[in-house]
RNA sequence: GGCGGGGUUCCCGAGCGGUCAAAGGGGAUGCGCUGUAAACGCAUUGGCUCUGCCUUCGGAGGUUCGAAUCCUCCCCCCGCCA
């Protein structure tokens, strides 16, 4: 990959190409071509720029396929202007949802925002030759006449082409203001960078070509933007979103990046390995020659059934591989070799193997009490209210040492509990202790 | 400003005086199956000191033995008119 880059940074159009490889739009036609032709014949560097709103306090596998694309630019020599969006989050960027986003305080956005820096590190190239970091209050926090010189740009019915506001408008929903202000922001924040790239996912096409506008009114030469696929969260359908709740953070321990990634569907993992880990096979299509001998009984099977349903077989069994080998890698990049071996055992042995982890947080309860009230001890340890903690025991959802509790089953004798693993669900444990 | 339609549990959405913690679907969770996949089946899905009690149906009052359901005022959303 590193000499794909250094051959090809001779020639501006083969690495126009080369960047823009796994990319959803590279627009206008010919524009980053046209970009890096300039900057080497200027002889400087390119401003890459990339806006996060610090809405949520992780950075997660959907951000992550930017940044790889953005740290691509810092190994072709470019500057990266990384935006953190301290001032846009207290509007809410309302592309691709329905609704408002909730405000957030001062405060809360103060300490995202820092937690992402830090987090878009283990991504980016730190050095300051590389990278540039701001938070766009430096100048969004503008007087009201700059404000309006702003505004004064862009039409109402300009904005009310973006596909979800153009949705959300004929389906007589709400759209504030504040959100229709947004891409203005956003685009304000390419003139105030003097931006010559931007990149952000799918959803943001309408706000990056709207840069382009913005900075032509004022003055300044347009944007080359490029959007990438949105990486589909978890369950596979929709994008990965800390709202949704599917999302693989990249501080996320190795153990849950492991099992989250072998909990996506099938279908996604070509898609996981194209923009995650630079792999633009698929490892489930049948290969000519080769893979045969993996396949054992299933192929046997499928053998007899005819040619055509052979691939399917092939993929049941060699797409739990295919995932493994992916949450390995996953696991591999955002931390060690060591640590994916690590999660990869812990894997096989809790839910391969069905046995108990290697390490087990401790619980602990009250000797003198007699019995231990396990719905109580539920919720103090893993967040849930006793009144779900009560359920699961119902539904035979819990185990103590080796026998699953019974229905009503709540309290437990001190002298059985002590020492014993407590397993709620598949994956969580606490080993009990009397205090 | 006027007229009309709305605000229901995580989401969508029924309910329109008691049998309502509230149909149905989605999502989520648990169990079975299994590859922590998909598909499928069953179950659960406000809280608690849990055979009962408490709190919820935009907010505050009121009528009633009894209200998500009726009345009053207020807040918010949508449409039409201005």
């Amino acid at each position: 990959m590193p000499d794909a880059t250094t051959a090809a940074a001779e020639d501006p159009a083969r690495l126009a190409a080369w960047l823009a490889r796994n990319a959803v739009d590279s627009l206008p036609d010919g524009a980053l071509a046209g970009r890096l032709a300039a900057a080497r014949v200027q002889g400087r560097q390119l401003r890459v720029k990339l806006g996060i709103d610090p809405t949520a306090p992780d950075i997660h596998l959907g951000h992550a396929v930017v940044l790889r694309k953005l740290s691509e630019f810092q190994q072709a020599g470019h500057k990266v202007v990384l935006i953190i969006g301290d001032y846009t989050a207290r509007v809410g960027d309302p592309s691709g949802r329905s609704e408002l986003r909730p405000m957030l305080s001062p405060e809360q956005i103060e300490q995202n925002a820092a937690t992402f820096q830090e987090q878009a590190l283990k991504i980016l190239d730190a050095d300051p030759e590389r990278l540039e970091v701001r938070r766009n209050g430096e100048w969004l926090d503008m007087p009201m006449a700059d404000l309006l010189g702003l505004v004064r740009t862009t039409t109402a019915a300009q904005l009310l082409e973006r596909d979800d506001f153009a949705k959300r408008w004929s389906a007589n929903e709400p759209i504030s203001l504040l959100e229709l202000l947004y891409p203005l922001l956003q685009a304000y924040d390419s003139v105030a960078i003097d931006a010559d790239v931007e990149l952000g996912g799918t959803d943001q096409k309408f706000n990056l070509l709207l840069g382009r506008d913005i900075q032509r009114a004022y003055g300044k030469p347009e944007q080359a933007i490029l959007t990438m696929p949105l990486l589909a969260g978890i369950e596979g359908q929709r994008k990965m979103s800390k709202s949704l709740g599917n999302q693989i953070g990249i501080t996320d321990p190795p153990q849950e990046i492991y099992g989250k990634t072998m909990s996506i569907p099938d279908e996604a993992i070509v898609e996981y390995r194209r923009l995650l880990l630079e792999r633009d096979d698929d490892p489930l299509a049948p290969v000519a020659g080769g893979s045969t001998a993996e396949a054992s009984a299933d192929a046997e099977a499928c053998a007899a059934a005819g040619a055509g349903a052979a691939p399917t077989a092939l993929a049941g069994s060699s797409a739990r591989d295919a995932k493994r080998a992916l949450a390995r890698e996953l696991v591999q990049w955002l931390y060690s070799a060591q640590d994916a071996d690590a999660a990869e055992r812990h894997f096989e042995r809790v839910f391969v193997e069905h046995e108990m982890p290697e390490e087990i947080a401790e619980a602990s309860f009250a000797r003198d009490a007699g019995a231990v009230h396990l719905p109580g001890l539920m919720a103090a340890a893993f967040g849930m209210s006793s009144s779900q903690a009560r359920r699961l025991i119902d539904q035979g959802g819990v185990t103590l040492g080796e026998a699953s509790l019974a229905p009503g089953e709540y309290d437990v004798p001190g002298e059985r509990a002590d020492g014993q693993v407590l397993k709620v669900g598949k994956r969580r444990f606490r080993r009990l202790r009397a205090a």
